[in-house]
This record gives structure tokens, sequence and C-alpha cells, in this order.
DNA sequence: GGGGAGAGATGCCGC
DNA sequence: GCGGCATTTCTCCCC
């Protein structure tokens, strides 16, 4: 447990030096922007970053309760009975109150880190599958381009089949639902009106699909075509071999 | 700077006795579950909720680069020159592997907070709006329902206009896009067909629209009404004065 | 648990 | 900056 005269102290000292802050408090929140929200006492755990990112998190749950984005500005000011930090990002005109009642640690250190993360089996990845990959499609599917855009969205891989019929593919990565559908029904009927055609097929590339919007598919005379998410999958397979 | 191997008694002893855990660190990390993910070495700092929820935090930005959801063990093995940190969640079929080479500074406590967040401003409140200040739509509209559920979605607000033609209205608190014209022509072309009815209107009610969803409504003879987003932002325009 | 949709969504890319 | 869209989206509600 720190005095809060100890971390007002180290709190500004460390906020000037550009510090990664953390610590553990009792407080109240309070927060106006593009909603408001209010948050009666408890414990949290504050994250203050290099580049003045604000997270608050409750102890369970895994998204923070409340934020602020970066280039947010830091006001601390001490009252009687507790300290008083006020954020504020002015250029999004978003602002965070916070009563501090008690600190039960604080930690602040300059962190470095250059890395980015690289990711692989995401919907760009199963698309590239595809391109790869045609006959997952349809037999003799000639795609054309990866991400064509239209002035009604961007479409992930289009091509001709062997009746050189225009199609076009969505590609989800997991479940495709009602919004999906919608999303490729959007596509052929630009494409359709774009090019002036009136025969272009539209699929939808996903491992499963909910019953709805299978129906819904078939009510608009589209197509579902079952593909394996990307290979991942067996990379996750060789890694759970490692850990048993 | 802690030793691992005090790292290493601390941290089984606080995740045993269930506390939160806030450490620092030097490490790399690797991710595989429902995508892959590798990030080399950097600093980044660790939670780990009472939940057993891990979330990774690199020194700058507002998401976490790596995390684990609620329920996920942690296994800490100590080798030579690192410790690792095995997070596993076989029940969602996802593996975290952080090796922690440096330990910067390390805290747990058995943090307490019953309280949940209260938010105003939200869609279902500009929905509520429209449902008791219902001209906003149209002259003499009679709003019938909110949140009416079909197959192909819940509708936001639905009801008649002065000629009894039915209108569907689909809200949106900020920008009006391509993916909330689709929804609203998803709803207004199923209750066309599921009620046998050729003229049923299709309001979007949203602060602005972009040019392309705009043509789109056009297109497909869908309406644009402006609404302002709900009245928080008479309560920032408040705390704005507050704080000036 | 699945389906559907909002979120103070965020982040990425492209124009 | 806006627009369009995926996200290891997450969270909530309802069936």
């Amino acid at each position: 447990m720190l005095t809060l005269e100890n971390f007002t102290e180290q709190f500004k000292d460390s906020l000037k030096k550009n510090h990664s802050i953390i610590f553990s408090c009792e407080c109240e929140i309070n927060y106006s922007g593009r909603a408001e929200s209010h948050l009666l006492i408890g414990d949290r755990t504050i994250l203050i970053k290099s580049d003045k990112t604000l997270l608050v998190h409750q102890p369970t749950g895994n998204n923070p309760i409340n934020y602020m984005e970066e280039h947010t500005s830091h006001l601390l000011t001490k009252d009687e009975d507790f300290v008083m930090l006020q954020s504020q990002n002015l250029s999004v005109k978003e602002f965070l109150d916070i009563s501090i009642k008690k600190v039960y640690f604080f930690h602040s250190k300059l962190l470095k880190d250059n890395e980015k993360i690289q990711i692989v089996g995401t919907e760009r990845d199963m698309a590239e599958h595809i391109m790869s990959n045609p006959s997952i499609i349809c037999e003799d599917f000639k795609p054309l381009s990866k991400e064509e855009h239209t002035k009604y969205g961007f479409i992930d891989v289009f091509g001709y089949d062997k009746n050189n019929n225009l199609v076009v593919v969505e590609c989800k990565r997991y479940n495709g639902d009602l919004k999906a559908v919608s999303q490729l029904r959007r596509y052929v009927e630009k494409i359709k009106k774009s090019r002036g055609i009136e025969q272009v097929r539209g699929v939808l590339a996903c491992p499963k699909i909910s019953p709805n919007a299978l129906k819904m598919l078939e009510d608009w005379s589209l197509e579902f075509v079952r593909v394996n998410p990307p290979n991942y999958l067996e990379k996750f397979d060789k890694q759970q071999q490692k850990l048993l």
C-alpha cells in the first residue's frame, strides 16, 4: 500500500520520463465522449503506456472496462482523501475521470519493443490458398485477381468458371452468417450492374454456414462451398503432439 | 530486476492464491489456436487475472498483442537462461508459449470488484428515442415494436406511415455505411416476402452517411433520415463547460 | 451453445 | 482524413 502523496509524486515523475506506468488501486470512474459511462468503487489495474494510451482493467474479463487512446493528456491532482486522475483527449473530445481512493502498488519503467507480430491463418491467407488451388471453388475455376475493388466493396476472389461465367467468391475463415451472404450478394449485384451481365455466380467459401444463412443463399441463388480454414490447423496439431 | 528464480517462486505462489498478477519482462511469444502468431524478443507487460485471463501488452497501442481467455491454465517451467510460461486452453484448443528472458518487476494481489459499468448513448438508446419521438422518421409515423425478430435478423424499429405502409427502420449511432444499407435491405425484403406485401419502406436513421452508401440506398429505393445521436452529446457539452 | 448484431469497437489498408 | 472490412474481434441478448 502506498500513501497518496508518494503515489502522486512517483506518478508525475514517471509520466514526465515517458515511462510505462502500472498500478492497482481502489477507484471510481466516469467517462464522457462517444458515449458516457459510470463505474462505482472497486479494485482495478491501470496501465498508461509510453504513447499515453490508458487502459483500466477489472480483476476479471478480457477487455478494458475503460480506456483512452494514444496521445491522451493525463493530469493528477491530490485532494484530501483521494487523488483525481483527469485524462483528456481534446482532438476526439473524450474525457475520463478516475477518483483514486487507495493505491495498492505502483511501478513504472521505460520499456523497449521494436517487434511487430506476424500472424498466419487470416482470411487473406484463405483467399491466397484459393488463388493457388482454384479447383476448391469449382472444376476449371480460373481466378483473375484478388481484392477487386468496386464502389460497393472489395471482392476477395474473382474469376471465371468453365462456361465463362463470372464468379465472385467471398471467403470467411470461420462461420458463414447472414452478414456474409448480404456482403456476397452486394458484390454480385454490383458486378451484374456495372458489367451489364445477368449471369454472375456468387460463392460463399467457408468451413461451415448457419442454417438461416444457407436458406438466404438459396433464396438468392448463391452457392456455398465448404472450404477448410487455412492450414494453421496442421501446425496446431504439430504443437499439440509436441505438448503431449 | 528480479532473478528468474525469484520470479518463478513468486509467480507459482501468486497463481495458487488466485491473485491478479502483473509483471513486465523481456520475452518472445508464440501463439497457436484460431490462427498462429509469432513475436520476436522485446519488452512487454503481462497481466494474469483471477479468472485466469492472460493479456500481453506492448509498450504502445490499445489492444493486447496476445491474449488467452478466462479459465486458461498457466504452467511455468524454469530453464537455464529463461523461464517458459505455457498457457493452454484445451476447451477452445488454444496455446500460448512465452519465453521469458528477463523480469523487470513482478507484483500480485487479490483484487476485489463487484461493480458493473453503466453505459448510456448506445444504439438501443437511439431506438428508444425514435420510439418516443416517431415524427423524427416521418410525419405521422406510428411505431409498433422495437427489436422485431425475423429469421433474417432483428429489426430496430418497425411501424406504419400515414398511408399505412409498413416502415422498417435501422438505426446507426454514427456513420451509415454499405454494411448498414445491406442490413436494412435484408430486413425489408424479408418482410416483403414473409407478409406478401410489395410496398415496404426502409429507412436508415443515422447522423451521417457515406456517399457510396447513399448511392446504394437510392439504387434500392431505400431512404436516409438524418437523426442526431443520443443526447449524451448534451452531457458532453456540460462536462466540457465544467472543465473549461 | 448457436445465431445475430452492436461496440466508446480497434486496426489495417487504400485512396 | 474517410471508406470499407477483417478481427485469435469481444460482449450481449435471445432462442
